[in-house]
DNA sequence: AACAGTTAGGCGAACGTTCGCTCCCCGCGC
DNA sequence: GCGCGGGGAGCGAACGTTCGCCTAACTGTT
């Protein structure tokens, strides 16, 4: 239980003083810059691992003038979409040799009265957003320092600050496709937010596909599932008042999917015979419904490792463009989905 | 498009050259230190948000040696029991005026490879371990810095590091007495990885509550499911092929509490009729499996955020005193269990 | 009017680096 | 034998802070 407050680190000054040189040459040596001879170099690097230097990046950064830190700002770190995505950024970040200082936003706030200070205080070099709620976020763009690198996984107002996302028109798109060639006419969609861009790009797809088909399909048959099991599941049954005529449906997330499979069992409908789903996101579990889901693939992890990469790319050449990047996604056929029994 | 680097930030010195004073000063003003007229003080303090002063914190650290930064070392980001754990030490911190450094743990690498160098070199103030799989290294209490706080949500070997970590006895021996209660006579266990503490602590609590209705339980009826959902599903066959007379199960996780259903669904057993099933975790999803988990609450979230706060508790008091807490469990009664049929 | 006490503010140093410049000495070529 | 080039090493400055100490001026007291 020793109780010891700031038991000082060793500092190239420290190594210098044992080594008999001066503290700019052993920082020569550790940096592999300039030219120094190989027996004093060797005598340094010794003297170096016997102390158990460790450089201090504080110190570095200050007068290097970056931090080789991104700040990663999320919405829900326990989101599983959410996280994959982060996974991808770190690790990515890892292999570029740059730390990551996160900062996840209350529900409620915007997030610009805490993570964006924050994250400036420590000069952080870019900036990375992997919060959807952000998109609500008017004041946003106003906020963000023009000239510090940005990188957000969700639209920002203003189209200001690059994106890297999946292609989630081309979602819809599969979605739509993947139902219309099994001769299904009426189609409905469970949707997330309707305000979100990942929504209204996957309703476009998807509409797009339907009147490709000469338009004989149920447009607007759609309800919001706010992206919980539970509210998807009281859609579901609202989208089956509407129109009990439905032979397959849409989901925005495979979490809603789940509901809609409950309120479909709830109806005494079995899937995929009288009605067919299609999920969205790919999750683990999907694999392991019954019946197991037919979904599309949402590359999370890589969209966040892109955007990483797309990040530091941007502080390398100092550029500021708002590029806009789309990743492809594709449909994973499992058991869900089939021709309407009819 | 502008392309520029190096945008210098404002300083405390251009600050202080245009209000007239020395820097020094207007750093006293900035802190609030020292005494400062009340006009200079107000015209210091006008100018810094004119220029929209933000302070630089990597230059505060070095001076005050702190850099008010904790480390995160997380096993797996995407985890979503982790992940929790994370939220609320994550909140914890930025509460009390903190960031978080994080990095992940490849699935391979020790992890001291690479993230204690990274944490060490960005002079953490102190360490949250939240890698289930750092229990199984060995070497990992012989590289921590020991003069550097430290607290795990695992066993880290040696004993020497502070540990918050939920009642895992208790919640084996919740879940022995909740199906004991209900008559229950040949219980089984779906296990998470044996060579883990939480998995040991949970077997123990089982098996105590087991003996103490006088042992008539078949202890030893045991598989392991890796916390993962098919090779549970498998686990739970091979219970049963070992003794078909299995009226209850205790499931690790949740998850596998699914695979088990998945796999009493495929032998033609009922849930709770024919084979009551106890999970653990209480994951989101166990409200909404059929029947709905019977489950142990575990609190992740509170889990990390406790764990937070006693580490930056260390920081300030300086103390290194391996404290181990425990945080309650609780039993969540859902339609998974009942009384055998017969 | 001289003195102590307080208040406002300046100054130098330190934290741990990196970088550019200077300096010395040695060996080489003419 | 003399100048020159280059390798090896040192030195000063800078990055943006905080902190302790110092000083000048102003306040009020006897």
């Amino acid at each position: 239980m020793r109780v010891r407050r700031h038991a000082r680190h060793v500092s190239v000054k420290d190594v210098a003083a044992r080594s008999g040189v001066s503290f700019q040459t052993t920082s020569k040596v550790l940096n592999g810059k300039g030219s120094v001879s190989e027996v004093t170099r060797a005598r340094i690097l010794q003297v170096a691992s016997d102390l158990g230097y460790v450089p201090n990046l504080q110190a570095r950064s200050l007068v290097m003038q970056r931090t080789q830190t991104i700040g990663l700002i999320a919405g829900d770190l326990s989101d599983r979409n959410l996280s994959r995505a982060i996974v991808g950024a770190e690790r990515e970040a890892r292999r570029q040799g740059y730390g990551v200082m996160i900062t996840s936003l209350e529900p409620e706030g915007s997030g610009t009265e805490y993570a964006l200070p924050a994250m400036m205080e420590r000069r952080v070099d870019g900036i990375l957003l992997v919060a959807p709620q952000m998109e609500e976020d008017i004041g946003l763009a106003h906020v963000l320092d023009p000239t510090l690198p940005v990188v957000s996984l969700h639209q920002v107002a203003g189209d200001a600050v690059a994106t890297v996302t999946a292609d989630d028109q081309m979602a819809g798109y599969l979605a739509a496709k993947h139902l219309l060639d099994r001769r299904h006419r009426v189609v409905a969609t469970v949707t997330g937010p309707p305000a979100r861009r990942a929504t209204q790009d996957r309703m476009r797809g998807f509409e797009q596909a339907l009147s490709e088909k000469s338009a004989q399909s149920a447009a607007g048959l759609a309800e919001d599932g706010r992206l919980e099991l539970p509210a998807s599941e009281t859609a579901t049954l609202r989208l089956f008042k509407r129109n009990p005529g439905i032979t397959a449906l849409f989901a925005h997330s495979d979490v809603m999917a789940i509901g809609a499979l409950r309120a479909l069992r709830s109806m005494g409908k079995t899937v995929p015979d009288e009605c067919s789903i299609v999920g969205c996101d790919d999750i683990d579990s999907a694999a392991y419904t019954s019946p197991p889901l037919t979904t599309i693939h949402i590359p999370f992890y890589e969209t966040g490792a892109e955007a990483m990469r797309l990040l530091l790319e941007m502080i390398r050449t100092g550029s500021l463009a708002p590029t806009k990047v789309l990743l492809p996604v594709r449909l994973i056929e499992r058991s869900s989905t089939a021709p309407p029994a009819s």
